[in-house]
DNA sequence: CTGAAAGCGCTTACAG
DNA sequence: CTGAAAGCGCTTACAG
């Protein structure tokens, strides 16, 4: 059986399909009779008359879709954005479209292809290593997007952004303030900006301390996160002390934390531990966490907002948000 | 700048907009000459041509979406699920719009009035206690849809569904064999089919041995899984010995083992853990965690199947999928 | 080998 | 207060 249009509705309520539409979106410029208007929404109602939103989208070019490109929605972090961004999608009436890039930059591509094809309105995107070009020609056609969490260099694309640089500085002066012998900065070899601003902060921050420590990093590969484990066996050997491990990123400390409590190294007696966002892992963890919590919640709203106005306006921004991590302090340091 | 459409393309090529049609569709029916169709290829290229989905749906009433309502993405489970089917999906040409229902009926039905809506061309759903109505009103009309995970007593629904019962069985009766003094089940308070089945296994094997042995059942609501560390200290006292916790999700196991992490249960010397589902929080439990796997990568596979099935066909099938859960030892149970 | 034309389900300026 | 008609960007049976 046909689904029911609005042609159905016109012609049962024996009026024009026109005035059906008319009442049915309820367009005050044209004032219909109230028993017609009554008739059209009784008739509407028995044969269960569902708009169909891809008529409506080739008339008036709003799918009332939005992409949203993250590196990998099953992780925590990124289903986390997503189940934030789909509250605040929602009650601006829009439905969000969900793709993930593997950190590949062909697969970025593929999926912005797809999700243009699909006429969404506007694309929240966590930009992969290489895709500069790929946003740039979005940006040329006016095609509204925004970044969240990370961000590209020599490119002005809308976006809102952690405060990393920032707030890595001022968590590594906490932790510099404790008197460690030993600082390990635990993060990515990449090419991605927010996270060499996670680093730049953490040196940064050494740098300009008085004190004599050692301090040290461990970059992995975005693809080989497991490798810490190896890594920090070398760093911290069988017995280690006083020393601070600092995760930039959940992942990191999930398979960092994971080492720790297999070769049962004491939190915080031996080892402190800093960690870059949340995870319900922690919870599992003997010690809790101490870890800088990112205002997802926030930054859904703010990049929402900001794709929103580029959809309504039609102009084209490169206003950048940047929103403050906060230090949650629990006892995983001494 | 508007964006380039097949008229632009049948302008500049100085052919017809049927012409590029047919062209840019590569059907075989027609007989176009290499000329033109090399000429239509390359003025596609040079605008930057990308074809219009809605445009596309409106005429072949397919929209190559899908819809996917999961609880609540940010859950581990589901958002494995998510990307999973993603994957799948995408093979097929599908892209994957996605609603969180939070186990409420109504936002439930809301999700899929906007899928339905959007015209997507199948959903696939994890139906929620009360949602029975809803599902039913969509197999009348017709509309492609499969259950997932979970299921609904007294519609037929087709679905794709882990031998719940069974393997709750067989797993308790692994337990049964180490001959444990007390054997606690936690679960949730609901009416969802197939946690019930979950229960109903774990009694079934628990009734059936002859083994005298204290078995107790845990109940929460599905928003109140905190509770479970109350209720876990009552059962348990401050010094429990030889007892065995079966959990029956990724979300109770995590409450329940950050309990013992807390209060320095020693598993698996003290108390035993067998858990239902996976979950990265697991790698940071001083144990490894012996737990049911689902076969999540099947499932995603043969729910698009079942849906693409009936998407092709126009015919509603009412098949049941059952695919079988794998205990994976580890070591916390003694 | 190629094109004119109808139609998918809506919206909306215009006419009456 | 209401309707006829054009149009959104495509596809496709039909004609030539």
């Amino acid at each position: 059986m046909k689904r029911p249009s609005i042609k159905d509705i016109a012609r049962i309520a024996g009026v024009s399909v026109a005035t059906v539409s008319y009442v049915l979106n309820k367009k005050e410029g044209q004032r219909i009779s109230e028993d017609t208007k009554k008739k059209i929404f009784e008739v509407a109602e028995t044969i269960n008359y569902i708009p169909n939103r891809i008529a409506k989208s080739l008339q008036n070019n709003k799918s009332k879709l939005l992409g949203l490109i993250v590196a990998d929605i099953s992780n925590d972090f990124y289903s986390n954005i997503a189940r934030n961004l789909e509250d605040k999608a929602l009650k601006l009436g829009y439905t969000l479209i969900i793709g993930s890039s593997d950190e590949n930059p062909e697969k970025f591509e593929k999926l912005v292809e797809i999700f243009s094809q699909q006429q969404v309105d506007g694309m929240i995107v966590a930009p992969v290593a290489g895709s500069e070009e790929i946003l740039l020609k979005l940006m040329e056609k006016k095609y509204p997007v925004v970044t969240i969490d990370r961000y590209l260099k020599g490119i002005n694309v809308p976006g809102v952004i952690l405060n990393n640089r920032e707030i890595a500085e001022s968590t590594t002066s906490y932790l510099l303030e404790k008197d460690f012998d030993q600082i390990v900065y635990i993060g990515y070899d990449t090419k991605l900006p927010h996270l060499l601003d996670r680093q730049h902060g953490f040196e940064t921050s050494i740098a300009d301390s008085e004190k004599s420590i050692i301090s040290k990093s461990i970059l992995l590969g975005l693809e080989n996160i497991v490798e810490v484990q190896t890594q920090l066996g070398k760093t911290l050997g069988t017995n280690p002390q006083n020393t601070a491990l600092y995760f930039s990123s959940n992942k990191l400390a999930v398979a960092g934390l994971a080492y720790l409590v297999k070769n049962n190294i004491k939190v915080p007696q031996q080892v402190s531990v800093l960690a870059f966002d949340e995870t319900e892992a922690y919870k599992l963890f003997p010690a809790e966490i101490t870890f800088v919590k990112q205002p997802l919640e926030e930054m859904a709203e703010e990049s929402i907002k900001l794709l929103d106005m580029q959809i309504a306006n039609y102009s084209s921004t490169t206003k950048k948000i940047t929103l403050s991590g906060e230090l949650i302090i629990n006892n995983s340091i001494k």
